[in-house]
DNA sequence: GCATGATAGTTTAACGCTGAATGATTTGAA
DNA sequence: TTCAAATCATTCAGCGTTAAACTATCATGC
């Protein structure tokens, strides 16, 4: 609602970022589900079918790390992946605390068809921008994500 | 996982402006839920709240216009405002489809004094870019919102 | 009037998400 | 050894979100 509040210019400004900043989320990763529906993946699916393509088989925290979500939230997301037999559980056998997660052949040969496609339909919504224009808003996402205390690290 | 893929120029960059949007929408917009929660209000209430306090009584139909959600969302979200007693809705007299929702005195005392200490968290989270960057950054993600058919409009 | 279709709201099923509580296991220190 | 703390996974309550089915109401044309 950008255009409803009458405030400093500064508060105007950075509401305005702000909103716009959502709604682009909210836009380009809603048409990116889209796309995931035909292979009936979701968002967070596909992230952790992802992560175990690029990184092998993880455990769970790991995987919550990867994808900054809650441990519950990723027993949630596996559970489903589970049960349509793409990935599997493994209990530790030095550190039985550990659940390492793999693909399945059944997964692996999914996410494996499903990532380049989605790299294109990304690919796709970003051309709404030039080269330069990604990067340069790569850069003040980051800088964003980051917080205030904008740090060091890179 | 920007680094994990090694893929076409074009592609990289894409993912990597993707990847960052999406964490900085994440980061931001989780900072400012943390701070609604002081006041027991989510980020969908709030939106709700903000909405009836500038524009005035709405029907559902239209809040969900506003906010880009469903109306079976926005069912809910006024349900759990209506039941802290800070909305109320009245069924149309003429048209008795349409339910419009009010503030009640409980609820635009709420986000009266809530909205400006919102504002204040927005433009401290922001306050990582200069006013510049700001704007740069909603032209960018404005266009990012609009989809491919980049149109006209504004 | 009456059937037909459009529209607003509600409900439900399914998934996502968090924070808090719980259980199992390991580690470390007394 | 044994007990306390830490760690990983799981469960649960609560809210958010959508799409699809459903109800109630209104509008239109016959």
């Amino acid at each position: 609602m950008p255009t409803h509040y009458a405030g400093k210019s500064g508060e105007v400004r950075a509401l305005d970022a702000y909103i716009k900043l959502m709604r682009a989320a909210d836009s380009v990763s809603r048409r990116a589900a889209r796309h995931l529906a035909a292979a009936r993946l979701t968002l967070s699916q596909f992230g952790v079918l992802e992560a175990l393509l690029h990184l092998g088989p993880l455990c769970q925290r790991d995987l919550g790390e990867k994808l900054l979500r809650s441990g519950g939230n990723i027993v949630m997301v596996v559970d489903n992946l589970e049960k349509r037999g793409l990935v599997k559980r493994q209990r530790g056998k030095q550190d039985r605390r550990f659940v390492t997660v793999h693909l399945t052949g059944k997964g692996r040969r999914l996410i494996a068809r499903t990532f380049p496609r989605h790299v294109a339909v990304l690919v796709e919504e970003m051309s709404a921008l030039s080269a330069s224009e990604q990067e340069k808003l790569s850069r003040l996402c980051r800088r964003l994500g980051r917080g205030k205390n904008a740090g060091n690290s890179q």
